[in-house]
DNA sequence: TGCAGTGTAATATCTAACTATGACACTATG
DNA sequence: CATAGTGTCATAGTTAGATATTACACTGCA
């Protein structure tokens, strides 16, 4: 797993769990990988998957059972369509509006460029 | 100012100005605000200013003579447009892209936010 | 020359994020 | 009951970013 500079590594595999759950690799009331497992498969600390695990269970999309591991939340894919739609909306988008007034980049220019994208 | 959390202060301040220099806010040989306006301006440490008119000296994108100021480099516009094209081409782009098949957002929705983004 | 306004440098403190490591409590299973 | 696999907790150390403060070197100008 590749990560980012911008954002904290917790949230990005927070954020990798929750594509997961909206893809249907994790359905809900299934168990996710352990903390230790996960942490070696991303090469990264326990303690920083810990983190993750803490920031999903406090947006209400994953269970943790002690001794048991860590479960998808009834409700959890809808919960995690909405917060990214709602932050895809009112934040991604017009970021990315105000940035193509900026260098005049034309709708037409991105058709182009997500017909190269879905072709990849 | 308002700052995101995501990004660290000093790169959204060197954004800050790239965009007044995009848009002609800022031309060529000009003259940048000083480091102690920029602070008290934006409400940020004057340590922080420094690092972002660093940042913008290593991306020949500013010049700084000691005791007069930060003065626009020559050729500082094109650097900037390229700089940014290239970044929203190859990072942001994409990434909105992914979003946007997870999410099952079409074309026509982005279509119609794009002209209530320019309405307002 | 003196002074105010420049960038710059140095030092210290704080916080968030990440790492390393060890330990504990709980659960299922043999 | 013992053990392996869970989440969890605690401690300690590192780094990047941001702050606070002081000081220095240079420039233009009165």
């Amino acid at each position: 797993m590749e990560f980012r500079n911008q954002k904290a590594i917790y949230l990005q595999i927070a954020d990798y769990i929750c594509e997961g759950i909206l893809s249907g690799e994790y359905q809900e009331g299934e168990r996710l990988p352990s903390v230790r497992d996960f942490a070696s498969q991303v090469e990264v600390n326990v303690n920083t998957v810990t983190r993750s695990f803490d920031y999903l269970q406090q947006k209400n999309v994953a269970v943790s059972r002690r001794g048991l591991g860590l479960f998808v939340a009834t409700g959890a894919r809808e919960a995690v369509y909405e917060m990214h739609r709602e932050e895809f909306f009112s934040e991604h988008l017009p970021e990315i509006f105000r940035q193509m007034q900026t260098l005049g980049i034309s709708m037409d220019e991105i058709q182009s460029k997500l017909k190269d994208f879905t072709n990849n």
